[in-house]
DNA sequence: TAAAATCTGTTGAAATTTCAACAAAACGGA
DNA sequence: TCCGTTTTGTTGAAATTTCAACAGATTTTA
């Protein structure tokens, strides 16, 4: 395990452990490293819940099909970064999304049960994994929470003012750049880019705010 | 404390904790009551997230308002339910909404810190606490990932259509009752209560539905 | 049981959004 | 700098959603 160090650091269910304790952990974890190939399948939608994911190497997709057939990206998973992990955590009979290689890659699977269940040794640092899966979880809330104050909004209008106030709000000031193209902007409010951009040029207009690119005032 | 024990024997976070603990521990955490008379504001928006609340009479309802002014009501909590525990284990810097109360009411409050750091003592019934409040953030963000996944959704049809599926898949059946009247799975889908009527019209006409009030069949 | 209140489906007009297509602007190499 | 690519704004038509209003059905209550 020791070669994936660099990679597990970073990883936001690790923080604040050292690396003896985490490899040690590892081992008490039945942590298991497994290989997939550009395009297999990870985590298969509509199974139960098990593993907590996280990517060694490589990068990987949560995807969702809908019943017309339509398969519909939900977002990128890169190295570090964990997956899964909410399913898992409560242990849902059915998973509604499905995982796959976006590119060859490793990825450590770990039993969420046995994350959840302090291991007979009472680890220290068990202490400190769940407490980073925790703030995990309460992170992801916070985020969904946002999103769909955004989207329940019913125009395009609103859900932009929802948004840019949201950002000047984080940012802490009237004048902020956005993390979006027009295009990505779109997709993240859920809806048309060209109505977007009507939309923005109007709030331009009637002097609501500036806008030059991914540059943003509120007046 | 102890009168309060009925209530908190039902609330999510105390799920297995036999009484004697939970009144042990309960001082151990520092939990305090607090009255509020109706309207009351229990936690105010844009404060930092500090207080994990329980419902332990009376109701609150938790509320947002938007740039025009206008408050929009997220949900109402009832007695032995939680509230505000994302944005308390997240720790935000501000809290996005506003509890208040909907009747006179006690609520208890519990300092978030000291949930997630065991105390001195190391009582076994912490590791219980930490293991619940984990659950029920695992779940929230089942459930929000479920809402998002549908009101993501761009018309009428479609958020209909991915609601019923994922209640036919819940409830593992084609046919089900779903818990809401028109206008409330109107409301929840974000769409409008004539349109939505129009389209589960269209839907029964073209075979693809069953369907009388609450009773739906997928076809 | 009658009256009142609530829920549901329907309708047409107004407003908004989507869609497709195109042109201007900005960007990124070669 | 020039050329190809990508991003952005604009436009008009088609499709959809919202809105307001009403009537029939259902439920509640007095």
């Amino acid at each position: 395990m020791k070669k994936y160090l660099n990679v597990l650091r970073k990883c936001p269910l690790f923080e604040q452990i050292e690396d003896d304790d985490l490899l040690k952990m590892l081992k008490c974890l039945g942590a298991k490293v497994e290989f997939f190939d550009k395009k297999y399948t990870i985590i298969a939608e509509g199974n139960r819940a098990k593993y907590i994911g996280i990517v060694l190497s490589g990068s990987a997709q949560i995807i969702q099909i809908d019943y017309y057939g339509n398969r519909s990206i939900l977002g990128g998973i890169e190295k570090s970064q964990i997956f899964a992990e909410a399913f898992a955590c409560a242990d849902v009979e059915s998973i509604p999304v499905t995982v796959i290689a976006n590119e060859p890659c490793e990825i450590m699977l770990i039993d969420c049960a046995h994350i959840l269940h302090t291991c007979s040794n009472h680890c220290f640092f068990h202490q400190q994994l769940i407490f980073n899966l925790m703030k995990d979880l309460a992170k992801k809330i916070v985020v969904f929470h946002q999103k769909i104050d955004i989207i329940s909004k019913r125009s395009t209008r609103e859900k932009l003012m929802t948004y840019l106030l949201m950002m000047s709000k984080k940012m802490n000031s009237n004048t902020f750049d956005i993390p979006f193209n027009r295009q990505e902007l779109a997709d993240y409010l859920e809806v048309e880019r060209s109505g977007l951009s009507v939309e923005i040029g109007k709030l331009k207009k009637e002097g609501i705010i500036k806008n030059d690119k991914k540059h943003f005032t509120l007046m």
